[in-house]
RNA sequence: GCUCUCAUCGUCUAAUGGCUAGGACGUAUCCCUUUCACGGAUAAAAUUCGGGUUCGAUUCCCGAUGAGAGCACCA
């Protein structure tokens, strides 16, 4: 059995009806690696047949979104409605064959209906009544203007399918009920355009969020009268919030520019959102983009829903920060490539988790904050000794060249102080001084970023705030 | 309510019809260390429950329970 070998064609159908969200990005990303896996397609598609939710400035952001994450596509943006003359012609030609019919129903009246059905503990389904009206009847309602929209007959028998992921899968059709594909000619809906547009794009594989799952049977019934080949299916499993719902803005941001906002790197989200229900085949955490495409395999990829877990974000952020040199850490920060910087940066790299961390992680370096004299003491040594120590340190200091006042120097010069008099009680106050706060990096280090004359400008401040205490 | 789906440490997950069920995040303790962070080490922590098949089931089958999604003239 030689099977044709179809090429992958893979496509990511978002709605700019918000802002794209982290399950749409998950969606896009596993399109991706499926395409560049495979050597195939990847396709972009805006479904935004809803003309009252579409807006450009979401549309803008799903491209923004799929670009900063770096998933290029293959094809498109195709919009939906730039494609309407296509729907129109299946949509005919559906109605020509009786798969699908005019519905003048109310609003109101299916409203009943579906609220009869509930309450006799049955699932709402559309009644099909509409479905026995003659060509004259259906003409002369169109005549009277009677509000429309167009149905397709979904047949009452069971429809199977294969899942990748999930294996077989049965829906009942009888149970479904008709549904609307159209408002009307021009105004396709959802369920309807997805299946002509697939087809019509050749796509060979629909990798969607398992909410899609229960539509899967209306649209094969649709390919099916449309007499469309049927792709291959894979749902993939849901992002959830804590407490296991589907993921919402209630526990954690889903907008993806958010993340960025936010100061993540999308090598470090890109990897964290492969890895919310799927995993290679080892113990690795850390994988790059080219890693991702060689090791990913849709029949990996897991059943059930994976909790959106921010702890990890942040470790995975933090482990790709660490990667980038100081120089794509000053671009990436927006932070003038200067000597001081650099040094600056190599001292904080290690401490921010996400990007956003920088500036209040290294504000002391370019102003002293105020602080008060008990932060100088160490533990509870005598402040006398505290004072002495900084004095001494001050005239050591004091005594190196400009040019000397590197890091190795000073080590050099004020460790063997340090030994002598403890190491709390000159080293700590010192960091102290240059710092000027609880948490810092070393004092040679912050030493070695300020300078000569910042240094002893703050170890002059300091020794003011401890003698003037000792006057009083 | 109906339909569908799912079920391994708190979380993301690995594994096999067969050793003490492995890794990572988080947590705790220790080491490094003037502080913080990084790094290193150690520890606690899971196969939802009940049947069956089998010499043996976390794995296969059935049932229960629990959880989730869908049930629009949204996508």
């Amino acid at each position: 059995m030689t099977a044709k070998k179809t090429e992958v064609r893979v496509r990511i159908a978002p709605s700019p009806t918000g802002y794209f969200h982290v399950g749409g990005a998950r969606t896009a990303l596993f399109n991706w690696l499926f395409a560049k896996h495979h050597g195939g397609k990847f396709i972009l598609r805006i479904e935004d047949t809803d003309l009252e939710r579409s807006k450009k400035i979401f549309e803008e952001d799903i491209i923004t979104s799929l670009q900063w994450l770096g998933l290029d596509w293959d094809e498109g943006p195709i919009r939906q409605t730039d494609r309407l003359n296509i729907y129109e012609k299946h949509l005919r030609q559906l109605l020509e064959k009786g798969s699908a019919y005019y519905c003048f129903c109310t609003k109101e009246e299916l409203e009943a209906e579906r609220q009869g059905m509930l309450a006799q503990g049955f699932a709402p389904k559309y009644s099909g009544k509409c479905r026995k009206l003659t060509a004259d009847e259906v003409r002369a309602n169109q005549k009277k203007a009677l509000a429309s929209v167009i149905r397709f007959r979904i047949p009452e028998t069971r429809v199977d399918f294969t899942d990748i992921i999930r294996g077989n899968i049965s829906f009942d059709g009888a149970l479904i009920g008709d549904i609307v594909i159209a408002k009307d000619l021009r105004s396709p809906l959802y369920n309807f355009a997805v299946v002509v547009d697939d087809a019509e794009m050749a796509i060979s594989h629909v990798i969607r969020g398992e909410e899609h799952l229960a539509n899967t049977p209306r649209q094969i019934f649709i390919q099916e009268a449309l007499g469309f080949s049927r792709p291959k299916y894979a749902h993939l499993p849901l992002i959830l919030n804590p407490d296991r719902s589907k993921m919402s803005k209630r526990f954690s941001a889903t907008a993806l520019h958010e993340y960025k906002d936010h100061g993540y790197l999308s090598e470090a989200l890109v990897n964290f959102i492969a890895f919310l229900g799927w995993h290679p085949k080892d113990d690795k955490e850390i994988l790059s983009i080219e890693e991702l495409i060689k090791e990913f395999d849709l029949e990996r990829v897991q059943k059930a829903g994976a909790v959106f877990n921010v702890d990890k974000l942040d470790w995975l952020n933090a482990q790709y920060l660490k990667k980038l040199t100081a120089k794509e850490l000053a671009k990436a920060l927006a932070v003038a490539p200067t000597e001081d910087n650099f040094k600056i940066i190599e001292l904080t790299r290690e401490r921010m988790k996400k990007l956003t961390d920088f500036k209040a992680l290294t504000e002391f370096f370019y102003e002293l904050p105020d602080y008060d004299s008990k932060l100088l003491v160490w533990k509870s040594s005598p402040r006398r000794a505290i004072l002495e120590n900084l004095r001494e340190e001050e005239k050591l200091l004091g005594g190196l060249k400009s040019d000397d006042f590197t890091r190795a120097e000073s080590e050099k010069l004020l460790l063997p102080l340090a030994e002598a008099r403890g190491r709390g009680d000159t080293l700590w106050p010192l960091r102290a001084a240059l710092s000027g706060q609880e948490a810092s990096p070393g004092p040679f280090e912050i030493m070695d970023a300020l300078g000569k004359k910042e240094t002893l400008r703050r170890i002059q401040i300091a020794i003011d705030k401890l003698a003037s205490h000792e006057e009083n």
